[in-house]
RNA sequence: GUCCCCUUCGUCUAGCCCGGCCCAGGACACCGCCCUUUCACGGCGGCGACACCGGUUCAAAUCCGGUAGGGGACGCCA
């Protein structure tokens, strides 16, 4: 059996999308699973909309993702020359001829077959022309097979028949020579080998047609595989008005990226109840004829779980250096303030994304500037001077740095003066980070530092004394 | 309009090929309880689906037929 060669060909016309990444994933798994060869090639024939910035963002999303090629990124547009020729062959051969209809006219004569109710498929004006008509502009058209069907074994989908019938001759070069899409695919997935072809199932229709072209070229048929589409929340394609569609719109917004692989990879495929699968369990159990035949939705809030599972099990030190631009980009350098992974450490149980942990970690290089006033509220200013002023001098004696025995303190600070815990422990919340939603007391002080601690208690009494 | 595809909890899905173990299992979300110094984490429990109609069969989510709904394609875009 020959080896496996499957290919990621997206259009460099926007960045990498989710769809796109989901479909790069599958190949790469499928690669890696069995130990095939993984080819990026960048699809460019449209010389109107294919632009370098693409390019790049769709390399940079890869990478980010870690879907790492083996081959390319190769370039259609390199191949202008090859194309060019084996156009000329399906011409000397017959199998192509040169169609001198008018784009204007074709598109009157679809618009009033659509109208009509009728297919609006090529009516094969030029099909039997004679001879070159002399210099004016011309098309080349494929020349379809009329009758019969053509069919083919999806891999996903099951057997898929078109009638012949259906399919008209479909043009394989432009007015300008340069040639189109389904002719660049079956003319490049041959000469670069590919055994398997994944893909978007918005491609199912034009796969009878590829495959007529590589029999009419002469080139083994390859193996097809169409995943359904990924909607948005109201099931209709997946686009910029559902939010982000983005890879690397995922990673500014903090997400990991094997949280999204995962996410990704379970969107349509699933092995059993499974539902956390590192790398190297998605390359050992994926099976491309277990990917589901329906479309799927995208959701953020099963993406986010996942976010925050894979931040709860990765280590500090990672996560800080992840972490680091979300913080610049809010001005935050974490220079002689806490110790970044000790921060992290109290914020991994309670950040869903990065930008949450960014924000939550804030207070810990930026004392307070001002109170959660309706939680200070709750409690009187005696009681409050009270408490900062024992804390304070409590700490002020202490050696102490580990969470747990800092926790041990407050304990010891309510038996001596007859207080609850949420009696001390609200307040000092507040004065050391300003609200009431952050971390253990223990850890918190633990990470702050005993002297930054005092520090901040001591303002919090001024401001209360006030 | 024509062709192609799809249809299990709100969402992702298991089961379907090889009917009975399924008055349908898991996960996210949601609700409740517990844990608890806040917020979370975690634990426990709850809510919740076989699109519909016929047929085959002792028995159908599973097989067959039809209907409806949804999506995709129909480009000198990819």
């Amino acid at each position: 059996m020959s080896q496996l060669r499957v290919r990621f060909a997206p259009s460099p016309t926007g960045y990498l999308h989710v769809g796109g990444a989901r479909t790069a994933l599958f190949n790469w798994l499928l690669a890696r699973k069995e130990g095939g060869i993984f080819i990026l090639r960048i699809e460019d024939t449209d010389l109107e909309r294919s632009t370098k910035e693409s390019v790049d963002a769709i390399l940079e999303g890869m990478s980010w993702l870690g879907l790492e090629w083996d081959e390319g990124p190769f370039y259609q547009t390199e191949s202008f020359p090859l194309y060019k020729q084996q156009v000329q062959r399906l011409l000397d051969e017959g199998k192509a001829y040169k169609c001198y209809c008018r784009a204007e006219e074709l598109e009157e004569k679809r618009n009033l077959a659509m109208q009509e109710g009728r297919k609006p498929k090529y009516d094969g004006t030029c099909r039997e022309l004679q001879g070159d008509a002399g210099d004016r502009p011309y098309v080349v058209r494929f020349r379809a097979p009329q009758g019969g069907v053509t069919s083919f074994d999806d891999l996903i989908k099951g057997t898929i028949t078109f009638p012949n019938e259906e399919l008209d001759d479909l043009i394989i070069q432009r007015t300008d020579g340069s040639p189109t899409y389904n002719f660049c695919v079956v003319i490049d997935d041959a000469t670069m080998a590919i055994t398997t072809v994944i893909r978007g199932d918005d491609h199912v229709n034009n796969t009878p047609r590829q495959i007529q072209l590589y029999e009419a070229l002469g080139y083994p048929v390859p193996r097809f595989a169409h995943v359904p589409m990924i909607l948005g929340s109201d099931k209709a394609r997946l686009s910029k008005r559902h939010g982000a569609t983005s890879v690397i719109a995922y990673r500014d917004m903090g997400f990991l990226p094997e949280a999204l692989l995962n996410y990704l990879v379970r969107l349509g495929w699933s092995n059993g109840d499974d539902e956390i699968f590192s790398r190297e369990e998605m390359v050992e159990k994926f099976a491309i004829t277990s990917v589901g035949r329906s479309a799927s939705v995208f959701n953020t809030e099963k993406l986010l779980w996942l976010n925050a599972h894979y931040i709860k099990n990765s280590s500090p030190a990672r996560l800080a250096e992840l972490l680091l631009p979300h913080l610049s980009r809010r001005g935050v350098t974490t220079d002689g303030g806490p110790d970044l992974e000790k921060v992290i450490v109290t914020l991994q149980e309670r950040a869903q994304t990065l930008e949450e942990m960014a924000e939550r970690a804030l207070f810990f290089y930026q004392a307070p500037a001002s109170y959660d006033e309706a939680a200070l509220a709750k409690f009187d200013k005696g009681h409050l001077q009270a408490v900062f002023g024992a804390v304070d001098e409590k700490l002020a004696a202490a050696g102490v740095v580990e969470p747990a025995a800092i926790d041990a303190l407050f304990k010891e600070i309510c038996a001596d003066n007859g207080w609850k815990m949420g009696q001390v422990g609200q307040p000092v919340r507040i004065a050391l980070s300003g609200g009431t939603q952050a971390p253990g007391i223990g850890e918190i002080v633990a990470a702050l530092g005993i002297a930054e601690t005092r520090l901040r208690l001591q303002k919090a009494r001024e401001y209360v004394t006030l």
